[in-house]
DNA sequence: GTCTATACAATGATAGAC
DNA sequence: GTCTATCATTGTATAGAC
């Protein structure tokens, strides 16, 4: 044991996290998120860019893991199975406690454009990471551009019900099923032009 | 002619723009572009939310566009042709003047997080609205998702291949293309699977 | 190697005068 | 619509403490 108490990290999310649910993000200053961790500003923004980055914090990560994910798929892949690897992967990072946190994040996001703002540039980078991995394994730049943007969209839909959910299913399960229905919807639109209004599944 | 020269949100642009490409983003203060559009950062502050605002002014005017663009399709439209539909309608919104200023902006994009972090943001609202869009014409939730992440990817690319040509060709032109090239690639990328690596076309 | 104290520049808000 | 002035907060930089 240190001379300080561990996890400094930690218990500065925990502590944004109380202070936010309270008063809202805007209305915390950064001084009472580190008086309330135990520790000073100065210390906060040692740990964190900025006051933002304390509720991703671990998110960096994810754009490894997606890459390692296509990266070691099998050699025979086809386009959408490399897609599925990258996407198994960063649903698999996930560790259940995060299921709580995603939970208590949400309506923080939802009140707060700038937080808003940082999550579309998470997802944006994400998102341009796993298009890289799969132009690496030879899928054509467009297709990788527009997979990656179906298995983006799956991965945080799919996310976001999974926090909502109170059953403890593994986020793949959750994701995979979202994958395979936005695969499913967008190769009927995209196919066969089909006149809208009617029930399809009736023909 | 009121007691003030005209048109402060074009003079802050033009000012901003200047400024910026001499000493990149984050070197000008608000102070320094006020001063050179010849007024005060309080001013500067009254037109505009934050710095970065500056550069993507007019940009909330395309949730409406891209609404009413799809909304205004023919009744029989099928859902891809709801998405061009709305995705012409951004296109035709951008004057030529446009490109020009596009052209100066995107390599501070390329240098500065913060205005990556904008851009993302952004995107992400248009993308949403265009979702909204195509669910009221009744295309499926997870198609309207999937094809809005397939109509906003091609007018991002393709309005970056339009700011770097020079011809003074219709910014739909080149986006037209590029949405036509990622409905083929990802029709056949999620269709009939394919093995990678072989040259598709000698078959 | 992590924490703290202090000082500092810049953003962005606010109140009141012209 | 613009200006002056003042203000709280963010985030940085530096120096040193344990």
């Amino acid at each position: 044991m240190g001379r300080w108490e561990p996890d400094a990290r930690g218990r500065l999310l925990h502590a944004a996290l109380d202070l936010f649910a309270d008063q809202g993000y805007e209305a915390t200053t950064a001084a009472q998120i580190a008086a309330h961790a135990g520790l000073t500003k100065t210390t906060l923004f040692r740990h964190f860019a900025d006051k933002r980055e304390i509720l991703f914090q671990g998110q960096p990560a994810l754009v490894s893991v997606v890459a390692s994910g296509v990266a070691s798929a099998p050699e025979e892949a086809t386009a959408t199975e490399l897609l599925r690897a990258g996407v198994r992967a960063l649903c698999e990072w996930h560790v259940p406690e995060q299921q709580e946190i995603g939970r208590r994040i949400r309506p923080l996001v939802d009140l707060s454009p700038e937080l808003q703002e940082r999550t579309a540039f998470k997802r944006s980078v994400l998102a341009a990471a796993l298009v890289e991995a799969l132009h690496e394994r030879r899928v054509e730049r467009r297709a990788a551009a527009a997979l990656s943007d179906v298995g983006i969209r799956a991965y945080y839909d799919g996310f976001a019900a999974w926090t909502d959910a109170r059953r403890d299913e593994p986020l793949w399960d959750v994701v995979s099923e979202e994958l395979i229905a936005i695969e499913v919807a967008l190769r009927s639109a995209l196919g066969a032009p089909q006149r809208l209004g009617q029930d399809a599944a009736t023909r």
